[in-house]
DNA sequence: CTTTTTGTTAAGCATTTAATTAAGTAACAA
DNA sequence: TTGTTACTTAATTAAATGCTTAACAAAAAG
């Protein structure tokens, strides 16, 4: 079983965004810390913790602090759980 | 050729809301007009039809007029667009 | 022709979202 | 112990969202 039961309005609302997409394409190579998922892009820190706090309310990302760094990854089972709600709509009552 | 090149925010943000998600389940049994789709809401006909819009914009759904009645369907190819993001970052970077 | 059905357009309002800057905390390094 | 690094928290603001009601339009039915 899965550990929550997924939110989908989360899971979508959170993969609505081309900064937390970015995000979780880094995440999808391997763990990350904040700072350095930051990197890429021209915004403020605190507006990609923000993003990042959407991505974990969704289940998508989870994270683990230990001394001063955040260390963030990727969870799968929640992306599966989207990619399983789309494949059932785009099979079901074909012509 | 996909006749238009998916725009994934407009995809996953119109799938964000549960409203427009019980609409395209219920055009994946089959098209229907705007007033069928807004029988089982409790909301009004104009916030249906701007939950349709939001749809039409990231092309999940399309319409057709036909006298006063205007047809909506799901289009399939977008939704297998929103499905092959997840699916390629969920297996990207396996362990 | 008048009425009913089916949808469209517009304006307004409450809430949420995505960003900012400023200030604070805790770990580690010199 | 004095900084520096790596976040964290809070307060603000601007724009986008999800609704509402009211008014309109055009097709079909009586």
């Amino acid at each position: 079983m899965l550990n929550k039961k997924p939110d989908l309005d989360l899971i979508f609302q959170a993969l609505a965004d081309p900064t937390r997409r970015a995000m979780l394409e880094r995440l999808s190579q391997g763990p990350a810390a904040v700072s350095e998922l930051a990197r890429p892009f021209e915004m403020s820190l605190p507006a990609v913790v923000q993003h990042l706090q959407a991505l974990e309310a969704s289940g998508l990302v989870s994270s683990e602090k230990v001394g001063r760094v955040r260390t963030c990854r990727i969870e799968r089972d929640a992306l599966g759980a989207a990619e399983h709600w789309l494949h059932a709509r785009r099979l079901s009552g074909e012509a």
